[in-house]
RNA sequence: GGGCGGAUAGCUCAGCGGUAGAGCGGCGCCCUUACAAGGCGAUGGUCACAGGUUCAAUCCCUGUUCCGCCCA
């Protein structure tokens, strides 16, 4: 028995989230066994800083390897996910240095190093819980008993260890050479921690003096300064210029130091600069190496902090950038500068202080690192470790193969002492420095010269000295690189260098999942020490995911203030806690999101390239996505009554269609979610169960279940139940790994009895192939896709859901039938209906809106309620699509290469759809033939038929209509509207109903006359009729155009509406359209024609000939003229009659401001033209403006001036309607059609075109291809015909 | 300078030889008793550009242009 009040309306995640926490934790669920029956499976999390805070990187860290581990821990594995911290050398000591400067306004030297460290394990202590404070509230299943840190006992020792063997291997050595030096942290950096940004510089041209002669050598120099610590200049070896200068020497301006002039081919480029360069070896890289080719001296003439020394004489003690500008000035005075130009470099900066980096020679710790390497490559070609995405191996090799010996040591406090010690009674004294090349004052402590000094590695500090005997010694002053201890962390947080159980249950670890920026610093290094010293790779599997970055694509960052904190997406916010574009986004403060949500959305990311762009709107879409599963649940909870599920197997229940239905699908949904967890897939993984709850579970299974459940068949409702608790357990388990809070609390709840306590220990479903059910799945089918034609139906006509109608539904397929007959029970609910009749194609209902599809025919008979109009409207675009299609696929059976060389499945494949698509057409065009406006009625004359006269004949209801629409809310001050038109004979109660609804809402009646209040303040106004006008004559002036039946044609178009044409004519008319390539035109035109008794043939160009461009150009220019204005010609005929005249602008409209018409005011130009249709004036004003609307142009311009206002406002004028309420509604949405006509623009020409319409289409296309091009492009992609809508959700179960 | 990614719907991204997809947004109709954090429907694409291979190219090849990252 299920409490269902328990469940809330909606899922208030925050509490559920704390509470379920520490129910897990209580139950030490998290906690993995060593050793174990169980397969191992392991990961390490990437430790953190100690002392930050998780960022939103962390938390998609964190997210991928929970959803790893719990699913791993659900699937049977003994799943151990390690927790730690790091100690972060440099950050961290720099914070709380900082820290101490603010508050004590002393340095650590002041303090001194004992105290100092004291400091920071303070400060270690007081946030150092805060990372696993936010892990919990991300809800990771970390094992904290096993938690570490960096620095604790066994890591150190581990540390230790590592450092000493790699020393008595050869490894580890130490040596003066030229490091990378950061002024500011006064440290020594590897070569990952420099930066290289691109900055504007200068280069300069120095003069040399060559000793002895008049000449001088010019060298070009981007560090002028450092001339004083030059050891050389060298030339190209074969450079000519300088040939018989190699062996001489120089004076070096400033300091008048003699320096030899070298040829080195490596060095230097002959075509750079003025192929002189000096060399400064105690101060570049290059020029390093040139040093130790040519064994220069190294004068170092940088300090620590990067000020001159006392060997650089005037300019000793200032900063290098100042001594550069020194030394510029004083070369400019003494004539030796000659020129300045600028110059791109890339400059080396900290990582930390962004502080630029100084190449400084000083005695250093360095790994060997190519015996490292080694293997290190060779585990990944062997594939005994992989790197997913597989793309990152090529980068993981090319670092590998150019890596150079790792600079380990640190000149700093916090970290890892280096097991070195020094004799004090042997070792150099401070002070005796003389044969030191450089200035060495940082490595003199204690009195010991430690650059000299020959250390005594060891596990602890020696007790007497081998060489002297000597009791007392000094530990090495420097510390490791951070990256040093966590380079072992995949074996020092299980113990080693002890042997311990742990290690030998977890180690090598499963996964290594981090972000893809640290892999040299990382990666590559835990590869290189677990080789090593465990003799097998750390990892099986790399796992790198991208960065997380903001909305826009930036990189978070407190400056730029788009950074997200993981706990206020998860707990929420205040407005004034957010980082900037946050608060702009969240003014109200930033909601709860839960963490549920969050990791959802992260994983739902993943798949994304290297970068992750965090969108908050994504995040409220699953949040969304929890209320839906909660919701759910909570429906189902609510229709419980006393059930529990038993270990009744669900097949023996009597199922019902949709039992088996949603069961097989699930199965399906269980073994895809599977096979992208196994291929690392999440995202996928998580848009499978997204779609199958969503789309499957709850928009059909739900709804098709309530029958069931409401019923008084107790059986029925018994296994609806069963089905309901089944899936939703399934989905749950399936869901845990992503979302563990709110599947726990909902598992929990459900009527079911249980093995286990907890959802996140239940076991990971497998896919039950007993009930996979192909033979549920297509029986469905025809069910879904009669439920989706009726919807497409209904939607289409804006029928509201409580309107009830009968539909009729053929099919050719007894099967088919017997199906939708049987479950007719699912049919009427979801489709809302009142009435189905089923039956074999046959008697089609009269004045209906159709849906055909494959194997199905779909009729909704209600000429009052359907707008046939729009229905005609629709069903052309229809044809129009399957005809394209159809073109498209025939276009390659035609080809014989297609037929000779294609697989023959493939073709036979195409030949099929074609058939499919020949009879689908025709279906539709019989259908539209069959609503089509009666052709035998007596013809109105058109001034009748446009006057205000009061009634019409019925046959003509659905064209007479239309003329009123055009002339609807008429609006020039003086004429009249002329009179709702007469039902039909055949719908005449609906229509008459209809007629009166409208006129409840438009109690001005039929004949209404309205006036049209000219907008005052509207900008650009546009007289609607002169426009029509325009457009009319833009294109030629109908009256002169040239072809003869054209022009006859559209006399007749001109003379009256289409009612009064004869079999004949329409059959002309057909031609007409034909020639003007308007082939759809055509084609009705001639079926009705042949309807009507008129035998003709048809000319050979209607079947499809007209293949030349101009036909394409034409047709693609109708798709856009019928998109963006729905019948120009329409309205232009419309507005002929309306006026009585033979000229179009003597409509009735009178300057309906465009802009107006097409946004605000759209019911004003629907007064004008008295019938104006409610679709037209709303839908069509907005849809046209909004679509294409040029963009570019103020939105006031765009939708006053250019076309699509027009279109629309034509559009509007032309479509005819039972006015019921258009005004209204259609003033309802003038801000949006405001919007919409400011938005966006392509199509400018093409609407503009499209406001020509179909007469004008041929010229139209001459004049302009491009945007008819792409209109038709935007047309083109037709429509899946298959019965069922191509409805991404739907297609999942087909 | 070298290398690696990327360019597909308004936005964020899947797809990667055989009829272009999702989420979100925008649009229309609905407060239908699990959910308005919702339902239903419709709209929206020269798959960057230019060549090539192929019966067939968003997909493979070559080049170009932009954007990003890494390395030197």
């Amino acid at each position: 028995m299920t409490d269902t009040t328990e469940l809330s309306k909606a899922y208030e995640p925050t509490e559920v989230e704390a509470r379920r926490y520490a129910f897990w934790l209580e139950r030490n669920y998290f906690r993995a066994e060593a050793p174990s029956d169980k397969p191992p499976f392991s990961i390490v999390l990437p430790p953190p800083n100690v002392t930050g805070s998780l960022h939103i990187g962390h938390a998609l860290t964190a997210t991928i390897q929970d959803i790893l581990t719990r699913w791993k821990r659900m699937s049977g594995f003994n799943a151990l996910w390690l927790p730690g911290t790091d100690h972060a050398g440099i950050a961290t000591q720099m914070v709380v240095e900082k820290e101490l400067k603010k508050t004590e306004g002393k340095s650590r030297h002041d303090l001194g190093r004992e105290a100092f460290l004291e400091r920071v394990w303070e400060w270690k202590g007081k946030f150092g819980a805060r990372i696993g404070e936010q892990h919990r509230y991300l809800g990771a299943s970390l094992d904290w008993s096993r938690e570490r840190f960096t620095m604790d006992e066994t890591s150190s020792a581990a540390v230790r260890e590592v450092f000493v063997r790699l020393y008595e291997e050869g490894l580890m050595y130490r040596a003066q050479k030229l490091i990378n030096w950061c002024p500011s942290c006064h440290t020594a950096l590897s070569d990952l921690e420099v930066e290289h940004q691109e900055k504007n510089g200068s280069i300069w041209h120095i003069r040399y003096p060559v000793k002895d002669t008049d000449r001088t050598l010019t060298v070009a120099t981007t560090r002028p300064e450092t001339m004083l610590g030059d050891t050389a200049v060298a030339v190209h070896p074969e450079d000519e210029r300088y040939q018989d200068l190699i062996g001489k020497h120089v004076v070096l301006p400033l300091s008048g130091r003699e320096i030899p002039i070298i040829a080195d081919a490596e060095l230097v480029d002959p075509k750079f600069g003025t192929g002189v360069v000096k060399v400064t070896p105690a101060h570049d890289f290059n020029d390093y190496q040139t040093g130790l080719r040519h064994q220069l001296p190294m004068l170092s003439i940088l300090d620590e902090s990067a000020r001159m020394t006392k060997e650089t004489g005037k300019y000793a003690g200032l900063d290098r950038f100042e001594a550069r500008k020194q030394v510029l000035a004083d070369l400019q005075e003494q004539g030796l500068l000659e020129k300045e130009e600028p110059h791109k470099l890339s400059v080396g900066t900290c990582q930390r202080s962004t502080t630029v980096v100084e190449p400084r020679l000083s005695p250093q710790w360095f790994v060997k690192i190519e015996p490292l390497a080694k293997p290190a490559i060779e585990a990944v070609e062997q594939g005994r470790t992989k790197f997913v995405p597989e793309s990152w191996t090529n980068t993981y090799f090319h670092w590998m193969r150019n890596i150079h010996d790792w600079c380990v040591s640190r000149q700093l406090w916090w970290g890892h002492q280096i097991p070195a010690y020094y004799c004090t009674a042997c070792s150099p004294r401070q002070g005796d420095d003389s044969d030191l090349p450089l200035d060495a004052a940082t490595v003199k402590v204690g009195g010991v010269d430690f650059a000299r000094a020959e250390p005594i590695v060891a596990r602890e500090q020696p007790t007497s000295c081998p060489k002297c005997g000597g009791a007392t010694f000094i530990q090495d002053p420097d510390v490791l690189d951070t990256w040093f201890s966590s380079a072992l962390w995949p074996f020092s947080t299980l113990g080693w260098p002890r042997n311990t159980p742990d290690l030998q249950t977890f180690y090598p670890t499963s996964v290594m999942e981090t972000g893809h920026d640290i892999i040299f610093f990382w990666v590559a290094r835990m590869m290189m020490m677990g080789l090593h010293f465990m003799g097998d790779v750390p990892f099986r599997t790399v796992y790198l995911h991208a960065m997380v970055r903001d909305e826009k694509g930036e990189k978070m960052s407190k400056t730029k203030g788009n950074v997200i904190d993981p706990l206020d997406v998860i707990l929420g916010a205040s407005s004034d806690k957010l980082a900037p574009t946050l608060k702009n986004k969240f003014p109200q403060g930033m909601p709860a999101f839960g963490a549920d949500a969050l990791r959802f959305t992260l994983a739902s990311l993943t798949q994304q390239g290297r970068d992750i762009k965090l969108s908050m709107d994504r995040l409220a879409g699953y949040k969304a996505f929890c209320n839906k599963l909660w919701n759910a649940s909570r429906f189902a909870l609510m229709n419980m009554g006393e059930f529990t599920l038993d270990e009744r197997p669900l097949k023996e229940r009597p199922l019902t269609l949709a039992d088996r239905w949603i069961l097989s699908r699930l199965q399906r949904a269980t073994t895809e979610a599977r096979a992208s967890l196994e291929t690392y897939g999440f995202a996928e993984a998580a848009s499978t169960l997204y779609q199958f709850l969503w789309a499957e579970f709850c928009d059909w299974y739900i709804e098709l279940a309530k029958g069931s459940l409401y019923g008084t068949d107790e059986q029925a409702k018994d296994s609806a139940r069963a089905v309901l608790v089944y899936s939703l357990d399934r989905i749950l388990r399936l869901l845990h790994p992503f979302m563990p809070f709110i599947t726990e609390e909902i598992w929990q709840k459900l009527p079911m009895s249980r093995s286990v306590d907890s959802i996140m220990i239940a076991s990971y479903p497998e896919p039950d192939a007993d009930l996979v059910d192909e033979a549920a799945e297509a029986e469905m089918a025809p069910v879904i896709a009669s439920i989706e034609g009726l919807r497409t139906i209904r939607g289409e006509s804006n029928l509201s859901p409580a309107t009830k109608v009968k539909a009729v539904v053929q099919s050719p397929d007894a099967r088919t039938r017997e199906l939708l007959e049987r479950w007719r029970a699912y049919l009427m609910p979801l489709a809302g209906l009142s009435e189905v009749e089923i039956g074999a194609p046959g008697t089609k209902p009269p004045q209906a809106a159709a849906f055909v599809g494959t194997n199905l025919e779909i009729y909704v008979p209600l000429a009052g309620l359907i707008d046939l109009d729009a229905e005609r409207d629709r069903l052309r675009k229809e044809i129009a699509r399957t005809e394209q299609e159809a073109a498209g696929v025939l276009r390659k059976l035609e080809n014989p290469n297609f037929v000779a060389k294609a697989p023959p499945d493939v073709v036979e494949k195409d030949r099929a759809r074609v058939e499919e698509l020949k009879e689908r057409k025709a279906k539709l065009q019989d259908h539209l033939q069959r609503i089509a406006p009666e052709p035998a009625m007596p013809a109105a004359p058109p001034s009748e038929s446009s006057t205000p006269t009061q009634s019409v004949e019925p046959a003509e209801a659905d064209i007479a209509t239309e003329a009123d629409v055009a002339t609807e809310p008429s609006t020039p001050p003086g004429s009249v509207a002329p009179l709702e038109t007469p039902p039909p004979a055949e719908g005449g109660a609906e229509y008459e109903t209809l007629a009166e609804s409208t006129e409840e809402e438009e109690p001005a009646a039929a004949p209404a006359e309205v006036k049209v209040a000219p907008d005052a303040e509207a900008e650009g106004n546009v007289d609607l009729a002169e426009e029509l006008k325009d457009e009319f004559e833009a294109v030629g002036g109908v009256p002169e155009a040239a072809d003869p039946q054209v022009q006859d044609a559209l006399e007749k178009l001109r003379a009256g509406t289409k009612e009064g044409l004869s079999p004949a004519d329409h059959h002309d008319l057909g031609v007409a359209y034909m020639s003007m390539g308007l082939v759809d035109d055509a084609m009705r035109e001639f079926n009705t024609a042949r309807a009507g008794g008129d035998a003709r043939e048809v000319p050979a160009a209607a079947e499809q000939t007209v293949a030349s461009t101009a036909k394409a150009v034409v047709k693609a220019t109708l798709a856009a003229v019928k998109k963006a204005s729905s019948i120009a010609k329409d309205a232009v005929v419309e507005a002929v009659s309306a006026s009585g005249e033979d000229e179009a602008p003597a409509a009735p409209v009178k300057a309906r401001p465009a802009k107006k018409a097409a946004g605000k005011k759209a019911p004003a130009a629907a007064k004008k033209a008295p019938a104006l249709k409610a679709k037209g004036a709303k839908g069509a004003a907005k849809k046209a403006a909004a679509k294409k609307a040029p963009a570019k142009g103020a939105a006031k311009k765009a939708a006053a001036k250019k076309a699509p206002a027009k279109a629309a406002a034509k559009k509007s004028a032309a479509k005819k309607a039972p006015a019921k309420g258009a005004a209204k509604k259609a003033a309802a949405k003038k801000a949006a059609a405001k919007k919409a006509a400011a938005k966006k623009a392509p199509a400018k020409v093409a609407a503009k075109k499209a406001a020509m319409k179909k007469g004008a289409a041929k010229k139209v296309a001459a004049a302009s291809k491009k945007p008819v091009k792409k209109a038709a492009g935007r047309k083109a992609p037709a429509k899946k015909g298959t019965g069922a809508k191509p409805k991404a959700r739907a297609k999942a179960r087909r």
